[in-house]
DNA sequence: ACCCATTCCTA
DNA sequence: GTAGGAATGGGTA
């Protein structure tokens, strides 16, 4: 998991502060079998390769993390060593040493003779040494270095070369990128360096199948060591320790000896050469050019030519016309000279942030308008392109500008920092740029490390993560009819303005990243699930579905015609003229002029006409009926038969909608301008609206549903054995769980009883009480208590689950999902009953909701990969409903992909129950349900 | 022009 | 009884 830290700025800025100034250059040792493996699996890393399929992205990250350490200690004497192929002297010592390990996966193995040929390219010597690990070899070289008075940190994100510490070694470790002397070692572990070796001996290595003390984990070794020094004082002390670890202890003493010898790092090992003949040579720039260009590592090729033009260039500016000193350090770009500079720059770093300024919030009605990056903070450059008001002075050419940028901004090798990219990447799409290396958006760091938080924006992030105040769009645009669009807005405060958003940026990334680095799975939530997402989500949204505006069209003016009937009816009951759609002068009508009696109040304590509320009163007169009709009508013309044809995008001729990726708290999707998440389905008269939602000529719409998976995540969740069971044997679960509940065989269940199971079923996903189960089933409160105790009864590992979440969540202050994505519940110790049982409940679905959403969203990335590996442009998803994925494709092989993905989105995560996807094919999205 | 309350559409 | 977005009227600035 570490090796984030690698690429996570904090890097750069503690090791700079921390460096030592010892006359002599500092040893360092670079790990480069652990950073290996560790970039191996590390996801964005995971997408590199050369355009013939040898994956590269280990290569990528071991050589990143060297460039880094290059920079930071400029006078250090970088050392690169390996583990060597075959056996060591440990499996000598212990034939099972690491008899578990996997086979190491071709793809990684084909990295290693190529990251080989790469260092001894750079100059800097390798050590690949048979019989020991590279542990060893950087043990014996830290030695030799401690005895010549020489400093030396050792790389490594491996917790076992804690040992090596002393007054001389220093570790810098991957995942925090701190650097860790004696003191660190004590504050990490609780135990000196010197007992580091006892400690890795008491606890044993599952991994690397040492065998320690059963149950003795890190707080049981360190309390060991703390009361007796060290190992041999813990094995004389032995037969004190009580309990059952004693025991263990005492069943472990023969064997503690060979762990210790196995946890042992060696510092003798014979080495060709000593420390002081280990000297980098001058690199070999012609086989160096070879081999980036044989492994396509764009970035670093352009660094090894770049290097000396880019200092060439500094000083030209520089002579030719002195660059103006503005003292936050922003910069407009006006010339090419200035662009170029940049441009080098840009190719050469290992990240930027960067923003696109536009004519729109609405990235398919959006024109560009000008660029912003920032490499390092503090120092950021604007280009503008279109500013177009009277006065602006002469700007480089968009489209020059934008065929210089397109190899950087497509590059997958260098990644890109930003705040909201979907909408960037949206916005270069229509300049026929696709944006890659999509790694960290702030937005959605923000939103993995607190969905609770409602604004991820940049304003409120810089505020709450820097305490700072950023200029605001409405400062220098204006607000309202009167707001100018961008390209109107003089070039001095734009510049500034934009500048400020890629600095920021910056700046956000790494305030935020290194804390959600901190938290295992929400930091899988945003690397595996949430920034792969992203391009996905774009792809979909660019897309966009196609809608038979006609047909709306015609629908709207049937809808029209039956409301003004609906209005003269109720005019003439009313026997005056009123406003339908205003709750308070129907409220007036029904309760104060016909004397109807009040139901229901609102939360305000007005009297409700809400529909409930209407329903019941139709029972005994007129005019609630036709208001019903009339809101039920007025609802679907004007939010959508009269909405959606004017969403229509001219350009495309169909209609694009925003997915927002932070908005819900349980992980969830949502969807605005227009909501394509709540198209009527439920009544007749609305279910129509889905027959516009159309395929193009010759291809279907097919919807393919996940079946109950809610309530299949709270099987798999509770573990309940009749649930799953039920579930298993492929079971109706709601006639199942009628069955249970009413004590009858499941061909006796009534289509009453299973109407009641299954509102318990829902209501237990939205952790419902007895008093909202009778309301929804208007039956008695005792009559609904009684049937969740003997549901609970029958399935009493559910009740065990939400007594459970209860309990943590008050404990934790947050749940989690199956994926780790967390929810806090800030409500669940209000002192106010109301909000904390409305935590409570939310507690108890936001588990379920959220598990779902992480289901849908992987789904997506599995259905995407698919999608991409085919290259068919006969298919496409296009919408996303929650549990639901809509596509269209082509006639000639729909039945056959529409299998293929049932299969995908099946498949997709594994639970104790099937997971059963659905799917429909028809003309139009009405038709596929 | 903006905010709030109410209502109703979805999973 | 969970999670959302959007339209409307009606008040306020």
């Amino acid at each position: 998991m570490p090796l984030y830290g690698m690429l996570s700025p904090l890097f750069v800025y503690r090791a700079k502060k921390t460096m030592n100034n010892s006359s002599l250059s500092p040893l360092i040792l670079v790990d480069g079998s652990s950073y290996l493996f560790r970039a191996f699996h590390v996801p964005y890393l995971q997408a590199l390769s050369t355009a013939d399929g040898q994956p590269t992205g280990a290569i990528t990250g071991v050589l990143n993390m060297i460039r880094s350490l290059k920079k930071d200690y400029p006078n250090g004497n970088v050392v690169v060593v390996f583990d060597a192929k075959g056996k060591t002297f440990r499996n000598d010592l212990y034939p099972e040493y690491k008899a578990n390990r996997p086979p190491m996966p071709d793809e990684l193995r084909s990295q290693i003779a190529p990251l080989h040929q790469i260092i001894e390219a750079m100059g800097l010597p390798l050590l690949v040494i048979e019989g020991v690990e590279a542990d060893d070899v950087i043990g014996t070289l830290s030695d030799q270095a401690a005895k010549l008075g020489i400093e030396t940190v050792i790389s490594t994100g491996d917790k076992d070369m804690a040992q090596l510490v002393n007054e001389h070694v220093r570790l810098i470790n991957t995942m925090t990128n701190v650097e860790m002397d004696v003191a660190g070692v004590v504050e990490k572990f609780g135990i000196r360096p010197d007992q580091i070796i006892d400690y890795l001996a008491l606890m044993g290595d599952k991994v690397d199948n040492i065998p320690g003390v059963e149950k003795c984990g890190p707080k049981t070794a360190v309390k060991w060591l703390l009361e007796h020094e060290n190992l041999d004082n813990v094995i004389k002390n032995a037969d004190k320790v009580k309990g059952k670890i004693g025991e263990n202890l005492r069943n472990a003493l023969e064997q503690l000896p060979l762990s210790y010898e196995l946890a042992t790092i060696k510092l003798d090992v014979e080495l060709a050469k000593s420390v002081e003949e280990l000297a980098p040579v001058a690199p070999d720039v012609e086989k160096l050019t070879e081999l980036y260009k044989t492994y396509e590592l764009r970035r670093l090729l352009a660094e090894l030519t770049a290097g000396s033009e880019l200092q060439s260039a500094d000083t030209e500016t520089k002579a030719a016309a002195p660059v103006e000193v503005i003292e936050s350090q922003y910069q407009n770009i006006l010339t090419k000279a200035d662009f170029n500079e940049w441009l080098g720059a840009l190719k050469a770093a290992q990240y930027f942030a960067f923003d696109t300024e536009t004519t729109s919030i609405n990235y398919m009605a959006a024109e560009l308008v000008g660029l912003s990056f920032s490499i390092e903070v503090g120092k950021a450059a604007y280009v503008p392109l279109t500013h177009n008001y009277v006065g602006a002075p002469e700007q480089l050419d968009r489209d020059w500008v934008l065929e210089q940028l397109k190899p950087i901004l497509e590059a997958k090798d260098i990644i890109k920092v930003g705040q909201n990219l979907k909408y960037d990447a949206n916005v270069l799409a229509h300049y026929g740029i696709t944006l890659n290396g999509i790694a960290f958006d702030t937005m959605i760091e923000s939103y993995c490390l607190n969905s609770v938080a409602t604004r991820h924006n940049m304003d409120a992030l810089a505020e709450k993560y820097l305490d700072y105040k950023t200029v605001h769009f409405e400062d220098i645009a204006g607000k309202g009819a009167k707001q100018l669009t961008f390209n109107q807005i003089d070039i001095e405060k734009a510049g500034h303005y934009a500048a400020e958003d890629a600095d920021i940026t910056l700046r956000l990334h790494q305030a935020i990243f290194p804390q959600l680095e901190q938290l295992k799975g929400q930091l899988s939530v945003f690397h595996d699930i949430e920034m792969p997402l992203l391009p996905v989500l774009a792809k979909m949204e660019q897309h966009g579905v196609l809608i038979d505006a006609d047909l709306l069209a015609e629908q709207s003016q049937a809808i029209g015609t039956r409301l003004q009937e609906l209005e003269v009816e109720a005019h003439n009951i009313a026997g005056k003229s009123f406003n339908l759609s205003s709750t308070k002068q129907l409220q007036e009508i029904l309760f104060d002029e016909l004397k109807i009696p009040v139901i229901k109040k609102t939360p305000k304590g007005a009297p409700s006409t809400a529909e409930e509320v209407l329903q019941e009163l139709a029972l005994d007169y007129p005019l609630p009926k036709i208001i019903l009709q009339h809101r039920s009508l007025s609802k679907l013309k004007s939010t959508y038969t009269d909405k959606l044809p004017l969403m229509v995008s001219s350009k495309t001729g169909r209609v694009h909608t925003s997915y927002n990726q932070t908005v819900a708290a349980t992980g969830r999707l949502s969807s605005t301008d227009p909501n394509l998440q709540n198209i009527p389905i439920r009544s007749e008269e609305g279910r129509k609206i889905r027959n516009a939602f159309i395929a193009p000529e010759n291809h279907k719409i097919v919807a393919i549903d996940y079946s109950q998976i809610e309530l299949r995540i709270m099987a798999h969740l509770s573990d309940d054995p009749g649930l799953v069971k039920a579930f298993s044997e492929g079971r109706d679960v709601h006639q199942a769980t009628a069955a249970e509940i009413f004590g009858v065989e499941l061909e006796q269940v009534t289509a009453d009883q299973r109407r009641s199971a299954k509102a318990i079923n829902f209501g237990l996903i939205y952790g419902m009480s007895a008093f909202g189960l009778s309301k929804q089933l208007g039956i008695a409160r005792n009559q609904a208590q009684a049937y969740m105790d003997k549901y609970f009864e029958r399935y009493p590992g559910v009740l065990t689950y939400m007594e459970e979440t209860r309990q943590d969540a008050t404990e934790h202050g947050f749940v989690e999902t199956l994926f780790g994505r967390r929810l806090y519940l800030p409500d669940i110790k209000s002192k106010n009953a109301m909000r904390r049982k409305g935590a409570e409940r939310a507690a108890i679905n936001a588990p379920m909701q959220g598990t779902a959403a992480d289901i849908i969203k992987k789904a997506m990335l599995a259905v995407d990969q698919w999608i991409v590996e085919n290259n068919d442009p006969r298919v496409c998803m296009t919408m996303q409903v929650h549990d639901e994925l809509i596509f269209e494709i082509h006639q000639d092989i729909v039945e056959q992909t529409t299998q293929q993905l049932v299969n995908i989105m099946n498949d997709a995560v594994e639970l104790k129950v099937p997971l059963i996807a659905e799917a429909g094919i028809g003309e139009n999205w009405e038709q596929a349900h």
